[in-house]
DNA sequence: GCCGGAAGCCTGCATATACATACAAAAGGC
DNA sequence: GCCTTTTGTATGTATATGCAGGCTTCCGGC
């Protein structure tokens, strides 16, 4: 006899997977990010910033996915801390700008030797094939996932 | 001149690809699942206690890479709307054991078609071939990810 | 110039995640 | 049989996530 749930755990499912593997990659990059007092969320929107400056909340949540609510909510702790600066645009003043204030560049500055230690960590256990592939992998599962 | 930032996004982050993917098809699997009430967490977590009957909070956080106290926390919701029952061992009483109740059970079996319709939804956008391949590599990498 | 709609961001709410810590109960040493 | 240690779970705090709804600002029609 099988039942309903009999099929929860034998049949595929891709997203308990992504999301378990999502908890398990974003703790090792925590431990290793910690000394940098950022984690890899923070990390990433830095180094994002970093590279997009002036870019809204708008324009950088789309590059990540990410809702625009939940980005404001990630970018407080960094404005606060002022790391990040967010300004109204001149021209159109419903849009913020996002910078990398001088505290923030020397804090990313700091972090990537972390990150670049996390990577490591991250190939050595899983393999470096099995990381690029899984990379490629998800570029192509990303590009069709558009909300639609 | 390659800055430090350029290596952020230049370089193959798997985390960052990760959390994205995760947020992105956690999305679909949870509007998928909204007619029944529930979050995909929360569809897993009635499914594993469905197959895996009288596990502790314990056992269950090591099958499912998250936290005991995450699991705490994800379980409070469906024991206060009595999906789940979560009930002190006679013998050690410092362990729970965690049940179905009969509405869990509907409620599992209720969800389970909208579940299957997320699975293919998500098969039909990433392709099939993809979606087995994104499975079979992230088993993989989770094998090799226990937090050691 | 005014007004209705749209765009961009923020706030309120609920869940998801985990670390540090606290508490309770069992296990082990003696 | 006590005392220490260990184990299992819960709580305090902080970040992460997104939906519904609100507010401000811009744009297009007139």
């Amino acid at each position: 006899m099988s039942t309903a749930a009999d099929e929860v755990t034998r049949a595929p499912c891709t997203c308990l997977r992504v999301r378990m593997a999502a908890r398990r990659v974003t703790q090792l990059y925590d431990r290793h990010l910690e000394p940098a007092g950022l984690t890899i969320t923070q990390f990433g929107l830095l180094g994002h910033v970093a590279l997009m400056p002036d870019v809204t909340i708008g324009g950088l949540a789309d590059t990540l996915a990410m809702d625009p609510t939940t980005l404001t909510r990630n970018l407080a702790p960094l404005v606060t801390r002022d790391l990040v600066r967010s300004d109204a645009d001149q021209r159109d003043r419903r849009i913020r700008r996002l910078t990398l204030t001088p505290a923030g560049r020397r804090t990313l500055d700091a972090a990537v030797p972390l990150w670049t230690q996390a990577q490591e960590s991250l190939a050595a256990r899983v393999g470096a094939a099995d990381a690029q592939a899984l990379n490629a992998l998800l570029d192509r599962a990303l590009a069709n996932l558009e909300p639609a």
